[in-house]
DNA sequence: GTCTATACTACGATAGAC
DNA sequence: GTCTATCGTAGTATAGAC
């Protein structure tokens, strides 16, 4: 399907090199197809901009929906160990992400769309980045009912953080483990410790 | 000074924009002069980009070159505790610089070069970003000196973090704490809870 | 639907006047 | 040092053939 591979190879330019960066000639030519094909499918580069986003979000549901979905409301029916396995199985999902190569363009492209947020980044959110972020506090909220709703909220944010840093500052991660690329060994003991990191973390300040 | 403006400038536009993004042109005019006299004073577009680079591994420093500076070659002498205010200190600093306005532009350069790392990220980390790896990992060997060395600096990159995400997704930051903006409630919650979790980490797996 | 042609704009570099 | 003028290149958009 050409729309797709267009769509794919146009989410690849994107991440690498971002919105201005990316020509749309280069992209077509990457396809093997003329630039109008762009305009003809996309209505243009902005347009095939946005479509990136809505295909972006599909994936990250794909990858988290699941997980997202089982949560879909059960939330507060957990009890607080259920409510801790199933962080600590998030977490874990979006650390493994921001370590796969596979997801290098896309979660580039994410990273690079916050710098300036356009109305791409309001479909990301909107489509499952938000719904993430929620069934994280909703389930902090079990572990930690002792904890006020504005700092659960800031808690998940740092939480998020640990793994985001593994993709928005690669080049420092890998420097700063002393590594050329981050391998498997590297990768086990980073997802070990950002779990280790949020069950110490759920203990805090509590007995 | 002519010079001074243009690079402020430049840092502005090539973080809001990106390389590509910004155009000398542009730059040249914020400034009111024409686009020659970058070509003049900084040899070109890349030129100018990298002396962007010399800019802001100076401005880190001035502003965490203190702290730095301290520390340089004294964290063997250091005490388990006093190991812990520093490292706390360095993390709390790190913390209001993602949250400081006036350093929006040079962070997003700097998060932005990691995407795909050029000369210009070498220049930056090789003069100051290093250092304060380094620096962490230290005070962490004297805080934790049971924790074998590589999960030290994995977990300096993890605590680093924490502080990254206030700048690297501010746009998902602000809307998972429900907030228009981050001002100085959500600022004082965030400091605060990054010291907190720091406190807690240096703490897990010990008695 | 996909291609070729072309129009138009904006960029970076550079030469030369002052 | 700073400016104007110009060149070559590369970008997006669009019209029209097939």
């Amino acid at each position: 399907m050409l729309q797709e591979k267009i769509l794919a190879t146009a989410i690849s330019q994107f991440g690498k090199q971002g919105y201005d960066g990316a020509s749309t000639r280069q992209i077509a030519g990457l396809c093997d197809t003329a630039m109008s094909s762009i305009t003809y499918h996309f209505g243009g580069k902005q347009g095939l901009y946005l479509s990136c986003a809505d295909h972006i979000a599909a994936r990250i549901s794909e990858r988290l929906g699941d997980i997202a979905a089982q949560l879909q409301g059960r939330e507060a029916e957990m009890d607080a160990a259920q409510a801790r396995e199933r962080l600590l199985h998030l977490l874990d999902a979006i650390a493994r992400l921001m370590l796969d190569p596979d997801s290098e363009d896309w979660v580039c492209f994410l990273v690079r769309e916050q710098q300036n947020p356009s109305e791409a980044f309001d479909r990301i959110y909107n489509g499952v980045m938000g719904n993430l972020i929620e069934s994280a506090v909703l389930l902090l909220a079990r572990i930690r009912p002792d904890m006020p709703e504005h700092e659960r909220r800031a808690q998940v944010m740092l939480l998020y953080g640990q793994a985001l840093v593994l993709r928005a500052a690669r080049a420092s991660v890998t420097r700063g483990l002393r590594a050329e690329r981050l391998g498997d060994a590297e990768t086990g003991i980073l997802r070990r410790m950002i779990r280790a990191n949020a069950e110490t973390i759920f203990n805090g300040g509590m007995p």
